[in-house]
DNA sequence: TCTATATAGATGCAACTGCATTGATATCGG
DNA sequence: CCGATATCAATGCAGTTGCATCTATATAGA
C-alpha cells in the first residue's frame, strides 16, 4: 500500500475490474438512451448540472470543473445543446470574455425524459445487483480513489 | 435491491462515483503513457491479450470478445498495430474469411515498455490508496456488476 | 447442388475528440 | 496608464469512433 512502482496482484485485479465494468455499464446506459432515441450521457451530465444550478446558470468553466469534460469538448457540446434549444447562452455583464449558460424549459423536459431511461438503467445495472449496504461500501472505496484525494 | 425502475440514493451515488472515478483514472493513465511517448491504453489491451495467447495468436473476433472493443474498432486498431510492426496477420488455413493475429517481438517490447508506465500508474492510483484487503473487496463488488452476471 | 442465410472482417462517411492555437477580455506590475 | 501575462472560450486540423454497409467465405436447407 506504500508507494511502489509495481502494482500488487490485488491492485491489478481491482483496476482491471474497474476498467471493464465501468465501460460495460456506460455502454449499456448509452444503448438504453439510444434505444429511446435520446441524446448521449454527456448531454445528461451537462443538463443535470445546469438544472441544479437553477436560474443563475453556470459559466462554461464551471461546467468543466464539475463534469471533467475538456474545455473544447464543453465548448462544442454547448453549441450543440444551444442548437437544439436545450440551453441558452447569456452575455455576462461583469466579464466580457465569458457567458452564462442557462437550461431552457425544453432542456429541462429533455433531462426529465433522459432520467426516466437513465435512472432505470442505474436501478437495473447496479441497484438490482448490490444491496444498499454494499453500494455504500462501493461508493466509499471509490471515493478513496478520487483525485485529488478527498479529505477523509 | 429488487427490480425497480427508479434507483435508490445509494445506487445513484455508487453509480456517480464509478463513472467519475473510472474516467479520472483512465485519463491519468493515458496521460502517463503520453508523457512517455507511448501508445494509448487500447493498444496495451490488445498487445496484452495477444501476448497471453502466445504463438498461436488470436482471431480478431476473439479479441473482440476479450476486450469489449467494437468490431470496426478492432479492425482498424489491428491495421495500425500492423503498420507499426507490433503484430502480424496470418492467413488461417481452415477459414478463408479469417486471419490470425500474432504479436511480434517488437510488439512484445512495446508492451513491456508500456507496462513499466501503466503498472506504475496502477500502483500509484489504486495500489497506494487502498489496502490489499480493500482492493479485494472492491474487486468483488465490481465483479457482481459484470454483464452478463457471473456465477457466484 | 443450388440457393439462402450466417459469419469474418474491412471500409465510406459523418460525427466526435484531442491538440494546438487563436481572439478577446481581464488582471497584474511598474 | 501601459505593456506583459493570464483567463475564457472558440476553432482549424488531424486522428478516431460509430454506423451502416460491403465483400468474401462458410454453413444450412431444399
Amino acid at each position: 500500500m506504500t508507494k511502489k512502482t509495481s502494482p500488487s496482484p490485488a491492485a491489478i485485479k481491482a483496476w482491471a475490474r474497474l476498467m471493464r465494468v465501468s465501460r460495460q455499464l456506460v455502454e449499456r446506459a448509452e444503448d438504453a438512451l439510444k434505444d429511446s432515441s435520446l441524446p448521449p450521457l454527456a448531454w445528461y451530465d451537462v443538463l443535470h448540472e445546469l438544472a441544479e444550478a437553477g436560474e443563475g446558470g453556470l459559466r462554461p468553466f464551471q461546467l468543466i470543473e464539475r463534469t471533467l469534460f475538456a474545455q473544447y469538448n464543453v465548448s462544442r457540446l454547448l453549441a450543440r445543446l444551444e442548437a437544439d434549444g436545450l440551453v441558452e447562452k447569456l452575455r455576462v455583464a461583469d466579464d466580457g470574455r465569458g457567458q452564462t449558460i442557462r437550461i431552457t424549459d425544453k432542456g429541462r423536459e429533455t433531462r426529465r425524459r433522459m432520467w426516466a431511461v437513465y435512472g432505470r438503467s442505474i436501478a437495473e445495472l447496479v441497484g438490482a445487483r448490490l444491496s444498499d449496504d454494499d453500494l455504500d461500501t462501493l461508493a466509499a472505496l471509490l471515493g478513496r480513489l478520487r483525485h485529488p484525494a478527498a479529505p477523509a
